[in-house]
DNA sequence: TTGAAAGCGTTACCAC
DNA sequence: GTGGTAACGCTTTCAA
């Protein structure tokens, strides 16, 4: 049987009170007293049962909260997803998770929400920030007021937040280019389409793809410039269709943010499918039904479900269990998909 | 505030005992009375508080067992990683898990196990059976004692287990077609090696990929026979060497089982390192090695902490909360590892 | 500075 | 069949 707070009372000649006060330096307690409670309390190796922390939590109100932003795509509704998984857990540790969803990005939404959530009470925050550095400010704010923040998906550099949880883009880029390797042990030319230029995820995939490919020494693979096409479909559609009749020899297409329906459109309208490559980023419906019909080799997927389900367990172990994370960045799984390791869609 | 067995007692007019009895048809209740309970418990969406039975389920002993196979390897000590998890949290619901870790396969020793298991007053089992037909009549045994059992990493088939969690392998050697499709666009000699000629894993891994290119229509794909290593590095190399021979122009070598490290070293002995692309399976240290100096151009890795975590919480959840698992099998993911994708090693 | 007691929600046990 | 009571381990509040 473990070690109580009741048995280190009896030890000590003193009442179960003085020894809580003593164990959580909650003062109004003789120091003397104070150091033969904590040092018998270590020789018995004293745990503080969690059930019994998680009863009394519960009797009072103890709040956890979360900002998602984009909330109508696949890769946040797989977000929701886990947090909404790791509700349930705290459930049981006296614990509740409030998570609000916002349709598209909108910092002035985010900074609304998390009025909103201190006035209820949230006592950590999980935000999903994406590029907004407008928020670095209130972050930095919320971690002065004891209200310690993580950023998942997307990081919020320069702020006070606790950790960042989400994927390793520059990575993600390398492992880009380990595929494009693969399939092209003769070379080829290559053609990268971006979303952003000014966004930081889109750029790291980018640089972590074109750089890998160099130090590999890939001369034989030519990188023809990239361009963006700011997320839309149909400029990715022109984009592309001007590249081929440009390039006939064109080999892949490397694709870091959304447009990659437009990019498969305009492959198969030039009767390429299959002999120009492509590869894309996300595990989206499109993305699951190009991967099955052969328009997309591969595509790159962060392990969406656990950026929503660690930073509510990050806070809470930070909170509670006085456990901060092991490390700044605790990178999530650099998932490559193709036709035949679709996970169920949830 | 939550509903609780206190207020439906006050509200049906009974005592909590009472309450506790109907809801958990526990007997010794007036049917009529039990049925006023039950509507009143529905109406008003009761669910029973998590932190008061666990709070119960402490104070008894509410214990959790799983057996382990082949501890030694990589693979398991993930597993086993997954489980300390799980133990972590099942801790924090009054609920311990119990593990047996065995090297080898020893079915005999499972079977110990087992029984050391049931005297300790295990009320589920999770188990690593690993190809082990004598297994089979004790999981009915224990099915039918009311203690159910999971099969996780590799299945018991016939058997009443509740439910198996682990990599689905045709699967798996769909996704190495898929692979070698995207490597040998033009196509090439595949040459694959399997561990054992009765391993169902291993036969899965094989007929997956060969029925995946024979359906994708890759003629110019040759699929050489293929040829069983027994799981050892020295007779791998052995083969490898001889295929290099015999066949100059192969392209790839898929490995479904150990070995991976023989055939690589003849790969390299023979100077063809990259020109002759292998496919290896599980994401070990020497693999990862492989990987990092490019004799592997790609691991195909289980979800091994996954398979550890899960186990436990679908038991716990089938005898706790009445929620048997959501499917008979509960495939784990099917990772593609790259020298960029590397997960950090736990 | 300390102690005593209440209370969280559930289940188990023992009377009746 | 039923109800009352104790118990789990912790935190908090009030009284001393």
């Amino acid at each position: 049987m473990a070690v109580t707070a009741q048995q280190i009372a009896e030890l000590a000649g003193v009442s179960r009170g003085t020894v809580d006060r003593a164990l959580h330096n909650r003062g109004r307690v003789n120091p003397e007293v104070s150091a033969r409670i904590l040092q018998i309390a270590k020789d018995l190796g004293y745990k503080p049962n969690m059930i019994g922390q998680a009863l009394v939590r519960n009797k009072q109100v103890f709040l956890l909260g979360m900002i998602l932003q984009s909330a109508e795509t696949t890769t946040m509704q797989d977000v929701s997803r886990g947090a909404a998984q790791s509700a349930e857990e705290l459930r049981a540790s006296g614990a509740d998770l409030l998570i609000k969803e916002i349709k598209g990005l909108d910092a002035e939404k985010v900074l609304e929400a998390i009025d909103e959530l201190l006035k209820e009470g949230v006592r950590g925050l999980a935000i999903a920030p994406n590029n907004a550095p407008e928020l670095v400010e209130r972050i930095n704010e919320l971690h002065h007021q004891g209200i310690p923040v993580v950023t998942l998906n997307s990081d919020a550099p320069g702020s006070r937040r606790l950790c960042f949880i989400g994927m390793d883009n520059y990575r993600a880029g390398q492992t880009a280019a380990v595929l494009l390797r693969q399939m092209l042990p003769n070379g080829g030319k290559v053609f990268t389409l971006t979303g952003h230029l000014n966004n930081t995820a889109h750029s790291a995939r980018v640089s972590g793809c074109f750089e890998a490919l160099a130090s590999e020494g890939a001369e034989d693979i030519q990188l023809l410039p990239f361009q963006p096409c700011f997320d839309r479909d149909d400029y990715a559609h022109e984009i592309t269709q001007h590249i081929l009749q440009t390039t006939p020899d064109l080999s892949a297409i490397y694709v870091t943010a959304n447009g990659q329906q437009g990019v498969c459109q305009a492959v198969e309208e030039a009767g390429l499918k299959g002999r120009v490559r492509v590869i894309a980023y996300d595990l989206n419906a499109p993305n699951r039904q190009l991967l099955r019909n052969g328009s997309l080799s591969f595509a790159i997927d962060q392990a969406a479900f656990q950026q929503g389900a660690l930073p509510p367990m990050v806070l809470f172990d930070a909170l509670c269990r006085d456990k901060p994370p092991a490390k700044e960045f605790l990178y999530t799984d650099i998932l490559i998909r193709t036709k035949y390791n679709l996970p169920d869609p949830s």
